[in-house]
DNA sequence: GAAATAGTTAGCCCTTGCGCTAAGTGTTTT
DNA sequence: AAAACACTTAGCGCAAGGGCTAACTATTTC
């Protein structure tokens, strides 16, 4: 449970950044090098490459290098585990409207013994 | 576009902080006041109304303030922004896998016909 | 009305994040 | 073998993030 925060954290301030975000629907569409993927980005090489690391470090992505050219893979098993975190949100609040409800309905049947 | 881009960025920076993802966990399970959360969190209460304000100014919460006391409240509708994306990751991926499949299938074809 | 309560504001420290340039490494190409 | 290519490493500058203390404001409470 420890580990799933700080995969988390890591996770989201991974996709915080809207080079990365661009960078994974880019991959989305399948592997790619990174010199291709730095080429549609205003910012130099090594800048670029950070977010490659971050990408990768994060588990968001897996990377090969063959020759002088690194390619690029997503790595989808990931992004399930923001959404785990997602339906975990919405069960906790789907619990609570369930106890809403049923707290209304109490309310109702005593109003019915009245 | 250029907004939703902005808004996820910063909801993935709110999200990425585990303090503010325990906050929206405590108050999927309906609204509570700042000390009552503040309370649980081994920080001073000025470093914890940082995070709470991150968590409004991103739109995940609302507060309000009747007398000294500011109550939170969860604003779901936030999330789903969230949602919106990986949907739409999912959504690319699956058509670049139908591709790959309609590839396999012609190469196929190919095959059968020599 | 004095004291306790619940936030709030201001400002400081330190680390991290994201951009840059300059220079270096290993791999093709010519 | 020289030149071009595709990264890679090192290090710098600056802004932002997350924590703190100290001091202040606006309600209650006693």
């Amino acid at each position: 449970m420890a580990q799933y925060s700080a995969d988390l954290d890591g996770l989201f301030v991974a996709l915080a950044d809207p080079t990365r975000r661009d960078v994974i629907r880019r991959l989305g569409r399948g592997p790619t090098t990174v010199g291709d993927l730095a080429r549609e980005f205003p910012m130099t090489l090594p800048s670029f490459m950070k977010h490659v690391r971050t990408l990768e470090s994060n588990g968001l992505i897996r990377t090969a290098k063959s020759g002088r050219v690194r390619t690029c893979v997503l790595s989808r098993e990931r992004l399930a585990l923001v959404d785990d975190w997602l339906a975990e949100q919405r069960r906790i609040w789907e619990a609570r409207t369930d106890r809403l409800e049923s707290f209304v309905t109490d309310q109702r049947e005593k109003n019915d013994e009245s």
